[in-house]
DNA sequence: CTAGGGTTAG
């Protein structure tokens, strides 16, 4: 509302009230975000030359600018401030941010390390905002240096700035890095907390490693700490992935303790190990419990679906087709390709290609799966193999002409109506 | 209006 702004402006300017620095700071940002960066810039300029600004109105203007991308503008009111040797830390810090807004890292830590030569001592901000960026940009081994100058100038006061930079190189899969880091933020008397034992529990989960997820729980409850939710999931994706059915069965009845009780994550993978036992009423008795709640989601129900598929009970996995398509729990490539070769497999031929043209619909690249279920409604349909075999090798050609090959054969075989509007 | 951390699969 700059126009309502400008009145005020007037009025206030009319009646002698004198625009201080706050309002100066609000209607550089209005007019920055209005687009009007001539007219924002006016107004730093009229009390830059006023002299009276303090460091905060210099800080609060370099972030107006900084904070949106415009780092020219930041940049210039710096070196303003600069000129009036009134630059503070604040103005530092606002400018590490600016440049970590534009992704410009070397001169975020161009400007940190010049700090000292300007006589200014980098504070727990300066540092934080630092390791933040490069941490951002997958630069934890950097991100690291600056870590360690924290440290020994003392200004790590809780465990944030480590968990930062833990987080950082178990993204990259550097989890021995990870775990040495961990070790010397204890060292240093530094004490974990459940975020930083969640970063490193998961980072461990990931890489299928039991042992060493199981050592940094015992740390924490040593810590006095108690699992949570984000907890207990890693932990459960990671009996998932490496089979231990009893393990993630403990985590999950953890997990129902808790007040908002299992996540729909949590459920899944139980699921997923049920299934893969073949352990039918363990997988349905949650499978029903989460269409009760309504949570359940394509996930669940494309698992079950497969399980039902796998152990023959083909009635029971159409039904569950149908529901999934029904509450619009059709959206993924596998989740199409196992409805599509559900109904194949039991000569449901019209249902296949009906579900394919809801892929289409749905704008679903189908892969070479799609096809070599589409592949055996033809054969039973009795087209050729040759000809089938060449739908495929043309599909991999050229997906887009390939996929017009194959709804050509598919409706003149099946008698599916062509719908142009699907291209 | 100087900074900041974790879980999402078939």
């Amino acid at each position: 509302m700059v126009a309502e702004a400008e009145k005020l402006i007037t009025e206030m300017d009319e009646r002698g009230l004198e625009i201080d620095e706050f309002t100066q700071s609000a209607l550089t940002r209005m007019y920055i975000d209005a687009g009007m960066l001539e007219e924002s810039w006016s107004w730093f300029w009229r009390f830059h030359l006023a002299g009276h600004m303090s460091s905060e109105c210099y800080s609060a203007n370099i972030d107006a600018y900084g904070e949106r991308g415009f780092i020219l503008e930041a940049e210039r009111v710096f070196v303003s401030c600069q000129e009036e040797k009134k630059c503070t830390v604040l103005e530092f810090n606002v400018m590490i941010k600016a440049y970590g807004v534009v992704k410009d890292y070397a001169k975020a830590q161009k400007i940190f390390d010049s700090m000292k030569s300007n006589g200014v001592v980098p504070d727990k901000c300066s540092y934080s905002s630092l390791i933040q960026i490069l941490t951002g940009a997958d630069m934890p081994a950097m991100a690291l240096a600056y870590l360690k100058k924290m440290q020994s100038a003392g200004l790590v006061s809780d465990c944030i700035p480590y968990s930062v930079v833990i987080s950082s190189f178990s993204k990259l899969g550097h989890l021995e890095m990870a775990d040495k880091l961990y070790r010397e933020m204890v060292k240093h008397g530094v004490q974990p907390d459940i975020i930083v034992y969640g970063v490193l529990i998961n980072a461990f989960a990931d890489a299928g490693s039991v042992k060493e997820a199981i050592n940094y729980v015992n740390a924490m409850k040593r810590d006095g700490l108690s699992g949570n939710t984000v907890i207990y999931n890693s932990l459960i994706k990671l009996y998932t992935k490496v089979g231990y059915l009893k393990e993630a069965h403990e985590a999950y009845k953890m997990l129902e303790q808790t007040d908002d009780g299992p996540a729909i994550y949590s459920s899944n993978c139980m699921i997923d190990l049920y299934s893969e036992r073949s352990m039918v009423k363990e997988a349905e008795e949650i499978f029903e419990s989460l269409k009760k709640k309504g949570e359940a989601n394509e996930f669940t129900f494309a698992m079950m679906l497969c399980m039902y598929k796998k152990i023959g009970r083909i009635q029971e996995a159409i039904c569950v087709a149908r529901q999934m398509k029904e509450q619009g729990l059709l959206s993924d490539l596998l989740s199409f390709n196992n409805m599509i070769s559900l109904y194949a497999m039991d000569g449901r031929f019209k249902e296949a290609v009906s579900i394919f043209q809801e892929m289409m619909k749905a704008a679903v690249q189908p892969d070479e799966c799609t096809y070599k279920s589409l592949g055996v409604v033809l054969l039973k349909c009795g087209v050729s193999k040759q000809a089938v075999s060449k739908l495929e090798v043309t599909a991999k050609k050229d997906a887009q002409s390939g996929l017009q090959a194959w709804v050509s054969v598919l409706s003149s075989v099946v008698g599916m109506n062509v719908n142009e509007e699907d291209f």
